[in-house]
DNA sequence: TTGTATGCGTTATCAA
DNA sequence: TTGATAACGCATACAA
């Protein structure tokens, strides 16, 4: 059994709820006394129980995340930085990764006081099934939910990849990235190339709208490969993904094409790369830092009981590295 | 403020102790006020708190499972699958990804029954530092903890796949994997193709121990590529992972030749795969299902107070599909 | 400045 | 078969 108040209490001669106030740094309590039952509390590792002290609180200082497709990596990284500045606010989260509504009860049931779910792509959250007093905060597809939600502008990065692109010159850019309709946030990408490039579909525009088989490393190696051998005047490349592009370089490596010269190249991406990939990269989206910001701030407010109003939908920014210049630039 | 045992009493007009033992389906209870009890509290949404039930039961039917490193895939998969398990036994698993000593001083806080520490390749864990009354399993590498452990015997698995090649008769027979120190696992499985062949580092066997740079698709690709082309006479390749595997796959189609005819593959795996590569992949390793069944077993053994003698090392299988054949089979 | 008493929601023991 | 009550570890209003 651990250590509790009353162990301490004891062995510093004191009541335990002096105890309990020295704990709490409570100012009713002498500098002394306070010091020598801190030094009490350590020597026996004292840990105090949440159980305890969230039954009288009524707050447990947790926050629930719910994450059902552990197997993602960039909601890892965002997970990550959300966690290391809700530590900063002394706030613990814990990670359920059970399907949405029985993590939510879980979470319920251990007080925690907030959730923050991460939405799966293809599932819908809607408050009608869900029992529970905790606010919840839902991190995805804003269509998807009827909770408040932040959500990311997907289409009008890849919009913004493409007007900068045009503005500097450039006349065929194509863009590389997955153009079916499994995964709606990748959908969005296309779709923003669609609207930018005024089509409807991807077959209105077979030459520049370049679909791969996944998101990986792989894949946009390949497809770059097809489509630069085919297609000798595209001078900008618009990719889905970071791994898609590292593909695209590797390709335009191989075919002796120098990055930004012959082809410039712009990269989705939300996450801070550490890779040296021989130039830096330029890239559309909404940093994870910047996300995450948002969340934890959207979360310490609706702790504190204000009621958040409306949705959010974080518009992305644009980086210009020395993977892309004007067009013409070199002659 | 969420439905309580008291809140039931009232509407159903009886006692709260009552109605805490019908919701716990004591026999103690008549049928009737029974379900009548059952209905008012689904009627009301009503969610036990963990925290009050685990006070005084000194039990909180959780287990914590330390994750420092969320990034990576193949734990996920395990984790889901002990997750699934132990929901069955009707547990609920709580994940961190917090430093191990911060996650650990957490849930032991939260009263959990049980830690489960994944470990961190290059991190060690010893009981030195750690302040808990709480029984930790530790999944990693044996010579990183202290604690009851459950590793892999991955050098073993590599040791198997190249005896059982050498008996069907294949006399080249290249590892394509990370050879570096950076990644513990990663070594172990090249120390096993090592052993097996009888020597001692890579630069003894330049020709048959190819490096990557990385465990992906690409990485795979790219060494296959390269070491076919530059020595045909290999007739078979261990790599030491799926994706390494999936790239050697395509490098091999993309060169004409015929797996297993021309090559034979053997893959580290732990992880059922889902893709059709058309060939059925011959594996070697522990299955995650066998290792999420011993993980579940120990937790649950060392929840009952079952002192865990010693640590496990869990040994590979072999399990050969069409992707390897004997020497010469086709001849 | 310190100690005493009460209650948080639940389970468990005992009395009715 | 049901109800009253103590206890779990802690925070806090109030008494000393």
């Amino acid at each position: 059994m651990g250590v509790t108040i009353k162990d301490i209490a004891r062995h510093a001669g004191v009541s335990y709820s002096t105890v309990s106030k020295a704990l709490r740094d409570s100012p009713l309590v002498k500098k002394p006394t306070k010091t020598k039952i801190i030094k009490i509390a350590e020597e026996l590792g004292y840990q105090p129980n949440v159980a305890a002290r969230s039954l009288v609180q009524k707050k447990s200082f947790t926050i629930g995340v719910v994450w059902p497709s552990v197997e993602r990596v960039a909601p890892s990284i965002l997970i990550t930085k959300i966690n290391d500045f809700l530590e900063e606010k002394s706030y613990t989260t814990l990670l359920s990764i059970n399907k949405v509504e029985s993590a939510i009860a879980t979470f319920n049931r251990f007080q925690v006081d907030a959730i923050l779910v991460f939405g799966e792509n293809n599932s819908v959250l809607s408050d009608t099934s869900i029992h529970t007093t905790v606010p919840i905060l839902y991190y995805g597809l804003k269509e998807n939910s009827t909770y408040p939600t932040i959500d990311v502008n997907r289409r009008k990065a890849i919009k913004l990849a493409v007007n900068y692109l045009e503005e500097i010159g450039h006349k065929k850019i194509a863009f590389i990235g997955d153009l079916t309709d499994k995964d709606p946030l990748q959908k969005e990408k296309a779709i923003g190339f669609f609207e930018a490039m005024n089509v409807k579909k991807a077959s209105d525009l077979p030459e520049l709208a370049i679909p791969t088989n996944g998101l990986e490393v792989h894949d946009g190696y390949h497809a770059a490969k097809v489509v630069l051998a085919n297609n000798k005047d595209i001078t900008a490349i618009i990719t889905g993904s970071y791994d898609l592009t590292r593909g695209v370089l590797r390709a335009a490596n191989e075919l002796s094409l120098d990055v930004p010269k012959d082809l410039s190249i712009i990269s989705y991406d939300n996450i801070p790369q550490s890779e040296n990939l021989g130039v830096t990269l330029s890239t559309v989206g909404v940093p994870v830092t910047r996300i995450a910001k948002h969340i934890n701030e959207t979360l310490l407010s609706i702790i504190e009981g204000h009621n958040i109003q409306d949705s959010i939908i974080l518009d992305p920014e644009l980086n210009i590295g020395t993977s892309c210049a004007p067009f013409g630039w070199y002659d």
